[in-house]
RNA sequence: GUGUUCGUAGCUCAGUUGGAUAGAGCAACGGCCUUCUAAGCCGUGGGUCGGGGGUUCGAAUCCCUUCGAGCACACCA
């Protein structure tokens, strides 16, 4: 179904063909004057120019052939020159009424040209737990990803793990000091290995903190920790068993969480999982000549000459001929290129790594790792800050567990949802859970990825205004009444959403419509963002209606099922939306 | 130092890519529940869009300048 604004815009543009001017001033926008109509063009003001006379001589044209259009109630040319438009009723209900019957897309065409996607949003190390770092990258990845999908795309999500590095060798060092009677220690055993590990994630979580400080004040215990890390790398079975051990325990923990996230990864892949392709890559870029040496280091420049600052030359490989972070992620631009021949590959990383990613992308186009059309996208998200706008901390000043942040807000929300009903306890932790989720994740969707932003937890559990439980007890109320109708009615066969009776009802269905443009231009942009607050003008005007049409005690029962319609209607296309955003709604709240 | 992002109501944020009178939410104050969930709705007050220039018929938006804040600047990830 094409887009409303673009269908008003083929009728105006005509027009203005019509009267002998350029087709390109008949765009049509909405409204920034909600109070004087509903769609304006201004091309009139621009077109001014080209044709040497003043705006509204254009206008006042346009608006006389425009004015009898069925398409249109009402048509007004308005000094200096703008072109105020409303749609008609009957347009408007036909239009949501195609919508109704698209089911499942609600008038969104899916792309005519379906990519396939790469998409970066984890980066996890293995054996630490996850914390609130993490949380943007997870909210913002997976919602991107929904909408990519929703717009017919392949999209395939990576979690990008952290498990290659010293941080290895520390905690086979740590356990080879605890448990030195382990088998995998055993240089001359030669038999299979225990299917269960030698450690739980608790454990886990505590061996490498305490690895790590050890490193740092003991040199001895670091040197034990870089050798164990080389013996590794270059395939000791022992280590290598327990590496699949740390990698097992680690991973089923971190599904765990990100499963109560509601986020999900396609693919479990890791920097462990690139290095195989390393050699080969940097032999060929020392072939081409694209790889040098500088101060010891292998490095490719990667500088042009529109840069307004000096850009620093990738580096490959360190002094020492050891691979670093970009060594690892060049490798995995030409695995991703190798299994999956993407189009496009999208990192949700910390804006503070822009200047790093462009050294990446660069050298990957330079030398040829990616094909030239390959788009290689940055999306830097902003720092979460606690309301201080400092970087958030726990109140010891720690770094806050994801895990203790989300229950926390989980046994916010209960409370305040056992204190405004009478629920059951079970019922109660599931909707808590529920509400809690979208607070957070519209929390932070709503604001701009690439700014910082203040998580203010009491602002986000206040259920109040701009926020995620708003949008769901909006759902929750739509339910309520399309329950009650349903138990006491049937819908007649021939029922369709009818023109609109009131400024209200027209005000809702215009939001309606503008669904398809939202989440086209959310794709378009990578801008989760417009869609929550598209939801919230949609729920604005939803609740607006709501207030003043009794729906139940309506007695024309056309009327009354052409507003059950509307409401189905609003009901889908909010859904649809929170779940792109990685969220639900509850049926009670 | 260089570069970069940003500065909008007391607070948190939008602002349809240059349009008309700059919008929401919180907080404050006032109104609306015998009627589909009041976690809602309606209303009031609150602004030199950091400051100053410029381009334009028209600027929060584009350019210059200045003040302020954050961030990044090759052997960490």
């Amino acid at each position: 179904m094409k887009k409303i604004l673009d269908l008003i815009s083929v009728q105006v543009t005509k027009a203005f063909v019509e009267n002998g001017y350029d087709e390109k001033y008949g765009k049509v926008t909405l409204s920034n004057r909600p109070d004087l109509c509903e769609y304006q063009c201004n091309g009139a003001m621009s077109a001014a120019k080209e044709y040497k006379c003043a705006p509204f001589m254009i206008s006042d044209k346009i608006a006389a052939v425009l004015e009898h259009h069925p398409m249109f109630a009402s048509v007004e040319s308005v000094k200096p020159g703008f072109l105020n438009l409303k749609v008609s009723e009957k347009y408007l209900a036909d239009y949501l009424q195609q919508m109704e019957e698209d089911k499942e897309r609600l008038g969104c065409e899916k792309s005519k040209a379906p990519k396939t996607i790469m998409i970066d949003y984890g980066g996890p190390n293995v054996a630490k737990p996850l914390h609130v770092g993490h949380l943007r990258s997870a909210i913002i990845g997976e919602s991107i990803k929904r909408i990519g999908k929703f717009m017919g795309h392949h999209m395939i999500g990576d979690v990008h793990l952290g498990d290659w590095g010293l941080q290895m060798g520390l905690i086979i060092t740590e356990l080879k000091e605890r448990r030195p009677e382990l088998i995998y220690f055993d240089e001359t055993y030669m038999g299979e290995y225990p299917k269960e590990p030698p450690f739980t994630i608790s454990q886990l979580e505590e061996i490498y903190p305490t690895a790590s400080s050890k490193s740092k004040e003991n040199a001895e215990y670091k040197e034990k920790a870089m050798q164990a890390t080389y013996e590794l790398q270059h395939g000791r079975k022992g280590y290598g068993a327990l590496l699949q051990h740390i990698l097992n325990v680690s991973v089923s923990d971190l599904k765990r969480n990100y499963e109560d996230l509601n986020v999900s990864f396609e693919l479990w892949k890791g920097e462990s999982d690139a290095q195989p392709y390393i050699p080969a890559m940097v032999q060929k870029m020392k072939e081409d000549g694209f790889a040098y040496i500088s101060d010891g280091a292998l490095v490719v420049d990667v500088k042009e000459e529109t840069d307004t600052k000096e850009i620093p030359p990738c580096m490959i490989l360190k002094s020492d001929g050891a691979s670093l972070y970009n060594t690892t992620d060049l490798a995995t631009i030409v695995w991703r290129m190798k299994e999956y021949q993407p189009d496009e590959m999208i990192y949700v990383v910390d804006k503070r790594q822009e200047l790093y990613f462009t050294q990446v992308f660069r050298c990957a186009r330079k030398t040829g790792l990616v094909k030239t059309d390959t788009k290689l996208k940055f999306l830097g998200f902003g720092t979460m800050n606690g309301k201080d706008g400092k970087p958030f901390k726990t109140r010891e000043g720690g770094v806050m567990r994801l895990e203790y942040l989300v229950s926390s807000i989980n046994e916010e929300m209960y409370k305040k949802i056992a204190q405004n009903h009478t629920v059951e306890e079970s019922e109660g932790r599931k909707t808590a859970q529920t509400v809690a989720l979208s607070a957070i994740k519209y929390g932070d969707l709503s604001n701009q990825a690439s700014k910082d932003y203040i998580f203010d937890i009491e602002r986000f559990t206040s259920f109040e205004g701009n926020t995620g439980p708003y949008i769901l007890y909006t759902i929750v109320r739509i339910k309520s009444i399309l329950k009650k109708y349903q138990s006491v009615k049937t819908m007649p066969q021939n029922a369709v959403i009818l023109p609109p009776h009131t400024q209200s009802e027209k005000a809702l269905m215009l939001e309606l419509s503008k669904f398809n443009g939202v989440v086209e231009s959310a794709f378009e942009e990578i801008a989760p963002h417009k869609v929550c607050a598209y939801i919230y003008d949609l729920a604005n005007a939803f609740n607006h209606f709501y207030h003043e049409t009794k729906i139940m005690s309506e007695e024309n029962e056309m009327v009354q099922a052409g507003y059950i319609k509307l409401l189905e209607l609003a009901k889908k296309a909010l859904e649809v939306s929170i779940d792109m955003l990685g969220f639900e709604a509850p049926d009670r709240m």
